[in-house]
DNA sequence: TCCATATGTCGATTAGCGTGGACATATGGA
DNA sequence: TCCATATGTCCACGCTAATCGACATATGGA
């Protein structure tokens, strides 16, 4: 990932309406959501929304598509992983010792027993 | 990690010369640069470069320490750790076959074999 | 004490972002 | 065709961020 698409996605996730956004998108994996949906329970206006939305598709972290009158909004999972792996990779750089204890800390969230465990908790 | 605080994080990070200092930072782990040096190796003024610092500082991703008349700064690995998981514990919730690939993609990052192979590429 | 070095703070300027009203476009049904 | 719904674009306003000159503070040496 280039630092430029970085600075993209850092900058589109840096504003609360946004982070939202993505969150609420990234609970409704894979199905998506129609932006005036997202707007309603956002409690925005939908040409606030808009731009919002074309802030994060810009950053890439976020995808379109059309569905006869609506236009379905869905989060971009691999966007995720390369921010991720952006920042991990600039720390690792030599310094394999740094990141080990992250990816301990990470291995155990992608289980399925530790999703079924958080869901619960909701 | 609050969101108010990734937010913070996304946000000073979303900025080229903020991004630059990270980097640079995070490459003189774990001793660390001073103030006016970080400038002078970004030519960026020094008044310039001491407000980017303190964005930086307020985000918790760097750590300033007095030396006599210097000021060393070092990057905070730990807030890498922690703005990583908060993205991918965002998108793990109740998907952890999502999560996953991430965890695969990282793992090899942190081996002393990989990082040796990225430093001879430099 | 006086001065040089290292760094931070203040203030002004400029540029860009977030917001939402008004309008434009696209789609499907009557 | 006409209208309602869904979404996007344009524009102006207000606010915040980025920059940097000038000044302030802190430290150590002569």
């Amino acid at each position: 990932m280039e630092s430029e698409q970085a600075i993209l996605a850092f900058a589109a996730l840096a504003q609360s309406t946004r982070l939202d956004v993505f969150r609420l998108l990234i609970e409704h994996e894979p199905h998506g959501l129609p932006a005036g949906e997202v707007a309603r329970r956002l409690a925005v206006p939908h040409n606030t929304m808009s731009t919002h939305l074309a802030v994060l598709t810009r950053a890439g972290l976020i995808g379109a598509e059309r569905q006869s009158r609506t236009i379905i909004y869905r989060a971009n999972l691999d966007a995720v992983r390369a921010i991720a792996g952006f920042l991990v990779k600039d720390c690792c750089r030599g310094r394999p010792e740094v990141c080990e204890p992250l990816v301990s800390e990470l291995s155990p969230c992608c289980s399925k027993t530790f999703a079924a465990k958080e869901a619960a908790d909701d």
